[in-house]
DNA sequence: ATAGATTATGGGTAGTTGTGGGTAATTATC
DNA sequence: GATAATTACCCACAACTACCCATAATCTAT
């Protein structure tokens, strides 16, 4: 494989069964460096859909995180939001990983579901929500897409 | 597993039961090391919550705050507000610590309790008040909330 | 194109976990 | 010192989870 460990791109339509859990794509799971430990985080995230990272990338996050004192109350809200809705999981024998309820409800997925790459981490959306989502930011944000082209190279 | 030892996330709903007792969430019990005898301190969080640190986390602190000097005012009050109110607790076979009336009262707990794991200790909340805290903070400070987040979150 | 390997999905079972309550030991109170 | 209150320890059970197996669909290599 030539492509960049702990990386992920292209989407996938995966079916969420009645236990809560989904298959992450092989392709994805291959691309796990073994320190990993078969495992991710999955959190809320910032549009209505899961994010799912690979667990030494959250870590990192982690580490960040201890550095904050908890002498600070926006420090304090910070860390709590960020971890509230996280979650270590690690993927079964099938490659299936299990979403909290609380994340299902909050992404509002049902069985049919999107995974999507985004490069250092994972998306899994309800596809409907995805199409609504996608359509608003694209009418409302076009200048800033324009800005973004200015920072990176496709 | 691997995962980091004696770091907690996520957020679990549990029941105080009559007799002032709460379970730790198997994961988080799971993730203690062996040194901490099954034990965390419990004291006043700084929030209205009450804070559970592993055993030996806690050992940690204490080491730190000796090495500091109480002429600042921050350490002094940081050692009024939350040292003075902390007591060892050690979980019973059924994985239940009993917190403390005082603590109880302090965090205004009832039955239903939520469970967060703020990476290096754990939280205990009335769900009522935390909703409340965690408005009121984000509307004060949420130009603070972003600096963060785009410092550590990727 | 075909056989073998891999992958996606469903479901069963045994062990674990969360919760309530009981009893004996310990501490406090009069 | 006797009694009440508190605490520590134990058992029971329902709900849940982790782990296993089966099968069908898809991919890979010759």
């Amino acid at each position: 494989m030539t492509i960049n460990k702990n990386t992920f791109t292209g989407e996938y339509s995966y079916s969420l069964d009645a236990k809560g859990r989904i298959n992450i794509p092989a392709k994805f799971r291959n691309g796990l460096t073994d320190d990993n430990e078969k495992s991710f985080v999955i959190t809320k995230g910032m549009d209505p859909c899961v994010w799912v990272y690979p667990l030494i990338v959250w870590h990192n996050i982690e580490a960040e995180l201890k550095k904050l004192s908890s002498l600070s109350n926006i420090n304090r809200s910070f860390i709590r939001n960020t971890v509230r809705y996280a979650s270590i999981v690690k993927y079964d024998k099938q490659g299936r990983i299990a979403i909290t309820p609380n994340l299902i409800n909050y992404a509002n997925l049902s069985k049919e579901s999107l995974i999507i790459g985004m490069v250092n981490k994972i998306e899994i959306w309800d596809p409907d929500l995805l199409a609504k989502t996608d359509n608003a930011s694209k009418k409302i944000d076009s200048s800033q897409f324009d800005e973004l082209a200015n920072k990176i190279i496709l």
